[in-house]
DNA sequence: CTGAGCACCTGAGGGC
DNA sequence: TGCCCTCAGGTGCTCA
């Protein structure tokens, strides 16, 4: 699924529906991650006041103090269309005023929809324990350095926990790494002060550079609009297990971590 | 509290 | 063509 540069890039795709009233809604029979059937027809009628993301979920405040949380799991797409095809793996859709659909497709369901009443927003459960956003000031060495302290994990698998910093997927870690020059099986309490600062740099810079380019499409990921970004033309390690680095021609390598694959350059990355 | 591993799902692609 | 295996943008839960 997507990660933050593909969540922001969809949120800029959708924002054109804000002050739309929800007309009707569906929802299939199969069940996503977190079951909010029965609360969703709460929207209808309700006119959205404001779009917004926060780490990999979709936040839409409705005018009568409901808010409505998507999260897109891995293989999560919306789209929106004039009309709706109830096509397999669409769980989720919402009519407008101005006769738009949103629709929710996902796969493999990992995803979810739920809705809140707004003053509850934060402490749900997704969202309360959430880091700082990457791009966010709050995110700095300073910040990292503290939280890596002590640290006995790889600095890869660390870097994905959302407790730590927010939205920085499988994906993004890879190539922030390699920009950063660190191995990721470096332990995370082992990183130089200098490290830290270089990771934190290169951290912001690959997900500003995605989101930049309408983010990474693998497989079947697109935008609202059905567009393809373009980032995955930059990916320097991700997905290139055996092919020749970018920098020094060395053999891309790849591990898994965390159940995860890792992938990079043990020349480049030290 | 921490870290490791599992669970939740479907679909694509490769080997035989 | 079909079967079996591995892999995939995530994240909460359980167990030691």
């Amino acid at each position: 699924m997507p990660e933050l540069p593909e969540i922001e890039t969809i949120k800029r795709g959708i924002l054109p529906l804000k002050n739309s009233i929800v007309r009707k809604i569906f929802r299939s029979s199969l069940k996503l991650r977190i079951d909010a059937t029965k609360k969703l027809d709460k929207i209808i009628g309700s006119q959205i006041i404001s779009i917004e993301r926060r780490a990999r979920y979709l936040i839409i405040d409705f005018n009568n103090y409901h808010s409505l949380i998507i999260h897109l799991g891995m293989s999560g797409r919306i789209t929106i269309d004039s009309n709706f095809k109830n096509l397999k793996h669409d769980h989720f859709a919402c009519q407008f005023d101005n006769q738009q659909w949103l629709i929710y497709n996902d796969p493999r369901r990992f995803g979810f929809i739920d809705l809140v009443e707004s003053h509850d927003l934060n402490s749900h459960k997704m969202l309360k324990n959430l880091g700082p956003e990457p791009l966010s000031l709050d995110f700095n060495h300073q910040y990292l350095q503290k939280k890596l302290a002590n640290k006995n994990c790889n600095i890869k698998t660390t870097m994905m926990d959302n407790q730590i910093v927010v939205g920085v997927g499988n994906i993004y870690i890879n190539e922030s790494l390699f920009l950063a020059k660190i191995l990721p099986t470096k332990m995370a309490k082992n990183l130089s002060k200098k490290e830290i600062i270089n990771l934190v740099e290169s951290i912001k810079k690959t997900i500003a550079t995605a989101i930049e380019m309408g983010g990474s499409s693998i497989s079947d990921y697109q935008n609202a609009n059905g567009e393809l970004g373009f980032f995955q033309n930059q990916h320097q390690v991700y997905g290139r297990q055996n092919q020749d680095c970018h920098k020094c021609g060395c053999i891309i390598e790849r591990i898994v971590q965390n159940q995860r694959s890792t992938f990079f350059c043990k020349t480049c990355q030290k």
